[in-house]
DNA sequence: TGTACATCAGTGAACGCGCGTTCACTGATGTAC
DNA sequence: TGTACATCAGTGAACGCGCGTTCACTGATGTAC
């Protein structure tokens, strides 16, 4: 969009900045396979040997984009959750939702987090990031389950893995517009409001969260 | 394993086959993303420019992958259905288990299907083999509606998407044990089937399939 | 049954390309005194 | 405030590599007569 770009001197300044910026532009556009630590490096304008003052490859820069992923991701989980106010069931709807909405607004993170393959044996630090991600889900499981009379309370990770799961699966199959996919009868965000619905009542919750009819 | 490969004169005799079985062997090793066609080629003993007489490119390879996986794919879960025998809510559960012992048994065909990012706009067959798969899935969906008796009738197509969705989900995140992931306290089948009988009550269906206890 | 010929499915050499990576280098920045 | 120097963050040229693709070719196979 700029075709007058800043002036900058011999020294770039923020380089790391924008290496991440330009592969998740390269990721969104071509998938987090079609990305090189060569382009990344060209579209930042810098000369191809420039990034290895910041990283140790592509596999580095890619976890690195993986890693603040998680983070934002996190942020935004948490946000929505909103320690469970009003009520757990509704905030719940809301986790959902913004779920999606993470996927959808940023897809490029999305990728580098799950589709990327970037292996999280060997990045502990990566690892834990997308523990404390999930943590967020599973917390707020837990305060559904307990502020939700039961006659059986089900286990709070269970639930947290399915909807994770079920959320995943919907972004994944239906999420994203660009890749030409199944055309839907709703919106992803409708599907996974309607499965989460069904799927707590089945497991004994009403929806004591919206007024009363 | 054959040191001694069979003798084969200058005609391969079958290397559109010896192809495609090559290149589900470099997916299952390092995923879609990470195979060539020169490898291929190399891995079925013949010069790089021989594929060329058997597909238009690396891209045409790929798709007859996912075709022949969305093949076996929907063969899989058809047997598995088998007509909803002996009743359509032990053979629902039954189907859900096939779909997660195809991804993890075939877990490169599962990835050329679903994950290789093959554009299904410019390839008509392929979409169609993959509504097909889903056909089934949505058949059984119609078949146990209609063989339950509810209040409230849910669409099927919903409950297919739902279905498909959290079974996707949990193979994508939890389905393949190479793949360094989250470790669980139960196996994804369990955890694929507990999903699916939750949703289920959810709807109002209770396991009319199992024997009364 | 034999021969001539067309067709087919491979060969192997060659090409241009972009990538990842290295290297000695140099301009810019910060700091000690 | 100025100067000398160390450190840092970039340059640009070079390399080896494997890939995709093409080309004229040739061995093998099938078929007409």
């Amino acid at each position: 969009m700029s075709w007058k770009t800043p002036p900058r001197g011999y020294h770039h300044g923020n380089l790391k900045e924008a290496l991440m910026r330009a592969a998740l532009d390269l990721i969104a556009e071509k998938g987090p396979g079609g990305f090189t630590f060569a382009e990344a490096a060209r579209s930042a304008g810098v000369s191809p040997a420039a990034p290895y003052r910041h990283f140790r490859d592509r596999d580095e820069l890619l976890a690195s984009v993986a890693l603040r992923g998680f983070g934002q991701f996190e942020t935004a989980l948490t946000q929505a959750w909103d320690n469970g106010r009003p009520h757990p069931f509704t905030a719940f709807e809301r986790l959902g939702r913004a779920y999606l909405a993470f996927a959808r607004t940023e897809p490029a993170y999305y990728s580098a987090m799950f589709e990327a393959g970037v292996p999280l044996d060997a990045n502990p630090e990566l690892r834990e990031a997308g523990e404390r991600a999930f943590a967020v889900l599973r917390t707020a499981a837990e305060a559904l389950i307990a502020s939700t009379p039961l006659k059986a309370r089900p286990p709070a990770l269970m639930l947290a893995l399915h909807v994770w799961a079920l959320a995943h699966g919907i972004a994944s199959l239906f999420g994203r517009g660009d890749a030409a996919r199944r055309a839907l009868p709703m919106t992803a965000e409708e599907l996974l409001e309607a499965g989460v619905l069904v799927y707590l009542r089945g497991l004994g919750m009403e929806n004591f969260g919206s007024p009363p009819s």
